[in-house]
DNA sequence: CCGAATTTCTTTAGGCTTCAAGTAATTGGC
DNA sequence: GCCAATTACTTGAAGCCTAAAGAAATTCGG
């Protein structure tokens, strides 16, 4: 049993209800540039988001990266990657070998003409996600960003304990 | 942004870079949260977020909804809802029947038993978002809802900004 | 009334996603 | 060296999801 040695003075008689309606409306934020963001790259490149996901994780990685480091980076399962990446190696936008030093691991790195598609496509997004915050200040960028990092921090915190509960 | 490595990296004048920055944070949180959810909602209740999600839709509309409102309040295509909604019958979970008043619509309610259960499993999911929102204060809370409002009103302007542009 | 347009839902094809089970390669204790 | 455990990835089954095309019912202008 987890007992929280910071205990509130008075807790208001179980009242969760605000929390909940701050996850669903980031929820609604979220799906809400995520199918914006979907549909202008399905318009403008005829491309999937996951796809763009995949090349900007490698794009930042000029020496490739394994299967194992993608799937950690994108947060989504072992078993998902391994059907993006072979999409993306049979377009060629992808190249894919295995390692010399341990032939359980395939190293994959974008090809030339992978990166320069991708380039193009991240000059647009930046400008697209740019417009989509358009109504918001600088300020507001930043407390923003710090209180999401503080949500982050909450929430891989919760995760931890229930991971630890189930020892 | 890096420019090929032939050329010298420039930093433009015009830098989007903070509100990408705040994108993928945005999207990092509201993913740990969704994963952590989903995990929680299949070992206890054996149950999909999709299908919570619709059940939770059909709580707060006792008279039934049909499929479009389904569609739109969960912000999917159509053609999901009809899977969806399938399964949740074939389980007992949800009741559907033809409108009198109009053939072509589909009125969908929980069932008793569909009702029940999902209130068991609202009652723990709120405890689980209100304990992984736990280090935030009630100021952060507000300040959140707020930003978070902020931030919809704007993406939705610029959604329609492009809408109106494909005329 | 008639037919064109619209609305509601279903179907289809393809892709994404997870979990669980399986295979192959490596590591580490003995 | 040997073999059990671990790690990296793949496979398979099921479900989720979208866009696009299609079917059925309704609405509305003329």
């Amino acid at each position: 049993m987890m007992l929280d040695s910071e205990t509130k003075a008075v807790e208001l008689p179980d009242d969760h209800a605000d929390e909940l309606r701050l996850w669903l409306r980031l929820l609604t934020c979220t799906n809400l540039i995520e199918g914006e963001v979907r549909g202008r790259l399905r318009e403008r490149f005829d491309v999937t988001l996951p796809r763009f996901d995949l090349m900007a994780q490698l794009d930042k990685a000029p020496d490739g990266m394994t299967l194992s480091d993608v799937s950690k980076r994108m947060m989504v399962s072992n078993g998902n990657v391994t059907g993006l990446v072979e999409r993306l190696v049979e377009s060629g936008h992808l190249d894919r070998r295995t390692s010399e030093t341990d032939r359980r691991v395939q190293v994959i790195r974008l090809t030339k003409s992978g990166r320069a598609e991708f380039r193009k496509m991240a000059a647009e997004h930046q400008t697209w996600i740019s417009d989509m915050f358009g109504d918001l200040s600088p300020k507001d960028v930043r407390e923003l960003m710090r209180l999401l990092a503080k949500t982050k921090g909450s929430v891989q915190k919760s995760a931890r304990r229930r991971a630890g509960e189930a020892r």
